[in-house]
Formats: C-alpha cells, structure tokens, sequence
DNA sequence: AAATATCCTGCAAAGAATTGCATAATTTTT
DNA sequence: AAAAATTATGCAATTCTTTGCAGGATATTT
C-alpha cells in the first residue's frame, strides 16, 4: 500500500487514503499520516479539519477518530478484524455509481455495508437480513432483501423461494464468502441449500467476486458451488503480489 | 481485548474504553484503569471528571458509576419496555402448536419474538428482516422472511414484490402493529407503502390480531390500514376490563 | 485519631494546534 | 502561452493541551 513515491499527491488522495486508514483501524495520527503521506503535520491538521468539517472524521487531540466510534451502537459493537477490514475495504473499491450487486451474508459482508461511502448511489440485492439491515442505514442506497427460509446457522434466507427469485434478477457483480477456496476444487461449502442459493447468485450475476480472508485458501469443504473459472475477481487480505496467490491469478484477478 | 500495544491511545479512546467497562461492570476503580489504559492515576481521574462533566458516568470516591439507575430518563425507557413486553407476552398466548402465523415490524413484535417459548413448534412469516434475525434464535420454529425492498424508517420489507409474494401465502393469525387506532377510523398508518403491504399481510390471514401500547389508542394518523371490524384480536397492555377499551369490545375481542 | 487511600492544585515538560507569512503549485483569465 | 488569481504547503513563533509528578488537602477505614 505505497501511496508515496508518487511526488504528487492531490489533496484529495490524501484525504482518501485518510478515509481508508480510519475505516481500517478506527483511527489515526497525525503522525504517522505525516511520515506516510510524506507531507507536514500541519498540512495532515489542515486535511483532519477538511474532513472533521465535512463530517466525515471525528478530529480529536493527536488524530482522527472513526465516527462510528462515538455512535450510540458503539457500547456493544465489536469491531471487525482488520484483514476483514481491508478485504471488505477492496471490495468496495470495485462497486462504481449505479451498479446492482447481490451479496450473500457474513461478517466481512457486514463490515462491507458499514464502509461503503455515503456519496455511492446503487442498488444492492442480498439474501441476508443483517446486510441488509446494516445497508438500510445507508442515505442513498436502494436495498432489496430477497426472501425466503432463514438458514438457522448462516443467517441467510435460504430454499427454492429464494432460488427461485434469484432467477428472476440480473446483476452487475454479486459478492460472495466462500468457507473453502481451493485451486483445483474451486469453491466449496458445506450445507446444501446454502451451496444452491450461492449456485443461483452466481447464475444471476455478469461477474462474480470471492471475498475471504487468506486463512480459507487451500482448504475444501464437502458440496461444490463453482470452479475458479467462473469467478472474476478473489478477494483476501493478502497482496496481490503474495506468493500463495501466485497460483490463483491464473484463473481470476486477485485483489 | 487489551488496547495496548498500540503505543498512543487517544484521550477519546479511553473514555470510549472506561465507558465500555462501566456499562460491563456498572462501576470502575480509578486504580484498575491506570493499570488497564496504562496512564497515571491522576489521568484517569481527568477522564473521569471529564465523562462526569459530560453527565455519562456518576463520578464517587475510588472510581466511577453506572448513571443508568439515578436517571429518570432511563427509568422510563424501562418501564415503556414492560408495557411493551406485556403486550408481547399476551399475544403469544394466542399461538398454538402448529400454527402459521404472519409478523409486522417494529419493538414490540422483535421483544414478541424473543419471549416466544423454546417448547413451541410453529411456522412464522415475517416482513421484517429483524424480528427475522432474532425468530431465526429458537430451536423450532421455521422462520420465512419476505422479501422486498427495505424501508428506511419502518425497517419492513415493502413495495410490489412483498405485497405480490403475500398474496401467496394464507396464514392463520397475523400480527401487526399500528401507528392509529380509534373507533371510527380503525386502524391507521402515515407511509403509503407500508400501508399496502399491512393490507395484504390482512388479506393473507384469516385472523388478525392488532399490538399496541395503549398511548396509540385514539389516534389518527394520514392513510386507512382497515377498519376494527376487519380485527379479531386488540393486544395492548391495558386490563381487558379498562374503561378505555369498553367502547372497542364491541368490535374486536379485547386483551 | 492514626493510618491509609484518594483527590486536588499547581507546575514543568512534551506534544499538538494555530497563526501569519513566504514560497511553490495549480487554476483561471487574458 | 503568459499573467494573474487562487489554492496548497512548509516553516517558525506562539499558544493550547495533555500528562505525570510532588506536596498538601480531604476522605475512608481501622
């Protein structure tokens, strides 16, 4: 993540890259922005002000905080991981001003919901109720909830209703979890009526983004959804350039 | 959950942190903090002072306090939560082994959904993704969500699909909140949409049971749900033989 | 009432923020 | 394309905050 060596940063590449570090940990310094930015400390107030002004930091003695730090859910809100974080963050980067996307349900795709900004207008299909709760929350997003069964453990809705009213949508780019990601096996998962509701997403959808935490590469679970050549983009908290990806960015981008 | 390590820990941040641990553990000890947050002693008294100040903690000798219980305030968002629970609790007597019933949204249908029995089996369909989620805890019941797109405000599912969906199913009670209820009018409700989906959730059911904290009674508000006579059961956490209700107990059967 | 723990006040050092100003970069106008 | 206007940046001096500490005051306990 070298912004530096690019001698010329706008002032609104900053302000972006401030963004992404505060949704990432929560928080940041202007310090360390300073040494990362290779700008002055001032210059890194003067960019917290733009931003605390414009409502979207909240500036305190020494840094910047996460705004959904002082927020009332905060109290029992546990953070997600970082390396969920930073995946969610990449997948967000692939969404541009009116698409339709579908997601399916999971952590990282909550935390995806909480990091989209509330300047993106698009519509977003997905099969979980916690998604689409935390979408709703969204200024300018239009959320459907496809229905259907509630799985008791993956929290999506699950069963033909829901298979059935996939076929009837058309997508730009559907994210999906995967609980096992292997080079030969493709993408694998271990309840049946979640693997055909993920088999329809897919059907649905022009491309198909895999989003997981590195920890699922090269493991294998018992019901196959797809073959890696279905997929367009992988999404984890690796480098693009990391060598256990290497393999892999045969058959998709890997981000 | 320790926040150490990070070398610099912002004064916002160990407010959220003390704040956190009071809301735990309804007390903190000055002494415990200063180990915790690793600062002095007299810092965390600062902390304290300033969360004092700001009216979040109860601030005493040796540490700091929950405020929860000295405020009046809180005090009445309890009680409006028994009155809330009362009226769930008599609408799930009204369920019986098997049933199928269809929920609308709002508090007192999600506290409903937490205090239906572990023993109960039955079948629910629901318009609200929350009461969803929290149904989806218990060991028995089958739990179908309806799709659609989600409201902002009255987070329930609405528009076409919902209201298309519902006229295919046929559920044997219907619970539904009300924003209006009075005599003349019936039942009422202010956004268009939701509106239409409440009268085909009615449509839907052969008995319909209306919630409702008792505030609500004798309101009107912009658009008719249906009438009183359209109603099989008025849930509210008055006593059945309330002055208040007479005049309805001819309509609908009181509880 | 003595011993102990907690609190408060003022102080000094370190770090952070602000201001004005000079300089450089960028955009707009000519 | 040059000139003018605007905006952004870094620096230095000043001011403000935060923090830890010392010593005295105030509680709390025994």
């Amino acid at each position: 993540m070298e912004e530096q060596g690019n001698l010329t940063m706008l002032k609104k590449e900053r302000h972006a890259f401030i963004i992404k570090q505060i949704n990432l940990h929560n928080k940041v310094l202007s310090s360390d922005l300073s040494v990362q930015l290779q700008v002055s400390e001032d210059t890194i107030r003067r960019d917290l002000n733009n931003l605390a002004e414009e409502g979207k930091i909240l500036k305190v003695h020494g840094g910047a905080l996460s705004k959904s730090f002082h927020s009332p859910y905060q109290l029992n809100e546990i953070y997600a991981k970082d390396s969920k974080k930073e995946v969610a963050q990449k997948a967000i980067e692939l969404i541009s001003e009116g698409m339709v996307v579908l997601t399916g349900g999971g952590t990282t795709m909550v935390e995806m919901a909480r990091l989209i900004p509330d300047e993106l207008e698009a519509t977003f299909f997905t099969v979980s109720p916690l998604v689409a709760l935390e979408l709703s929350e969204h200024p300018k997003l239009t959320v459907i909830l496809m229905g259907g069964q509630l799985s008791k453990n993956a929290h999506i809705n699950i069963g033909s209703k829901t298979v059935t009213d996939l076929m009837d949508i058309k997508v730009d780019l559907c994210f999906l979890g995967a609980n096992g990601i292997d080079l030969k096996e493709g993408i694998t998962d271990s309840d049946y009526e979640v693997v055909q509701v993920k088999k329809a997403m897919i059907r649905s959808a022009a491309k198909v983004a895999i989003m997981s935490i590195s920890e699922k590469l090269e493991s294998v679970q018992k019901m196959k959804v797809c073959s890696l050549s279905n997929l367009e983009y992988l999404i984890s908290d690796l480098n693009p350039d990391d060598p256990k990806y290497t393999a892999y960015s045969e058959f998709v981008k890997v981000i």
